[in-house]
DNA sequence: TTACGATTTTAGAATTATTCTAAAGATGTA
DNA sequence: TACATCTTTAGAATAATTCTAAAATCGTAA
């Protein structure tokens, strides 16, 4: 991961963002931007490290919290333990596979509710979780045996897989 | 929240799913049938408490563990920082307001997506968060408040609201 | 450039939800 | 009733996050 992605309008984006464009603010901004892993705060944390050695944990903390409040950065609650983070600035599904532990991007293309009436919808997230493609074939055994100890129950909204075309609507 | 909810069928639903319907493991059942708040594991202990002052919070946890695997509760990882249960017999969305916290059910009338070809989906998640109606009255300022310390960014998957033809597919 | 007030960073302690551990208790079966 | 197994319990351990107070840095005005 390069130290520089455009600085020079990164800074811009912060500032206009009302942020004030720190250096750690821009690097832990950067680091996001440079990956589609979805890390959390620590896999932050060790990743700077390496590049600026006096980093405290407290420093990623604060930074993502200022870019979280200017909504250039949003938390993901998918993992139960810890939050991860991810650019915000494509809209996506976020699927975390039970094995492996990782977190896949995929595209909503159409979502419909009812019965918020009256309520401000400020944000949104879809968590899907299951096995991922490398370790379904990776031994469904390995799947198997984390998917007892993590298993989340199912959710049957009845949207469709491997096609564009998915399903209606639920009952 | 009465102590019998036909704690018989309660039993056999239980062990029907291959969990010794021990009585820890049905009360915590039952309060989870009884209520609609979606309770932390805290909720759960010190509401039980009351009535079986031996309880210990691990027993709490453990009973949710076991009935979680059973698919008879699912975990919402809605709360940034606990999470909470909820007793999985309905489908539906969760809507968390970032003033008072209480989560609402809401029903998600069609879904679709793309891009987890290959993936094997074992449950969905669809999270809401923003403001109930109760807190929008009651003072726009005390959300203002709140909504700084821990606004989650927009999340423009563009769904309607207020009614129950939304939009079709964002972007 | 220098000085000053405000903001940010830092290290480590504090907090807190959850898990672990080992012992005591309860349950089911022979 | 006796034994093996599973469950409950209290408290310690773990680990992500927040808090705290001091040092460092930044922005601006003289």
């Amino acid at each position: 991961m390069p130290v520089a992605q455009n600085a020079r309008e990164l800074k811009e984006l912060l500032r206009s963002r009302g942020v004030r464009p720190s250096y750690i603010r821009l690097r832990v901004f950067q680091y996001l931007l440079g990956t589609d892993r979805h890390p959390s705060a620590e896999e932050i944390y060790q990743g700077l490290l390496q590049d600026i050695p006096t980093l405290s944990r407290a420093s990623v903390y604060n930074a993502l919290a200022a870019l979280v409040a200017a909504q250039l950065v949003r938390v993901l609650t998918i993992e139960k333990n810890e939050m991860r983070y991810d650019a915000a600035l494509r809209e996506h599904g976020h699927f975390q596979c039970e094995v492996c532990g990782q977190v896949f991007d995929f595209r909503v293309t159409s979502f419909q509710w009812d019965g918020l009436e009256g309520f401000l919808v400020k944000s949104k997230d879809v968590y899907f979780r299951g096995i991922c493609p490398q370790c379904r074939k990776g031994g469904e055994e390995h799947g198997k045996s984390r998917e007892n100890a993590t298993s989340w129950g199912t959710f049957p909204f009845d949207g469709g897989q491997n096609n564009s075309r998915n399903e209606e609507a639920p009952r």
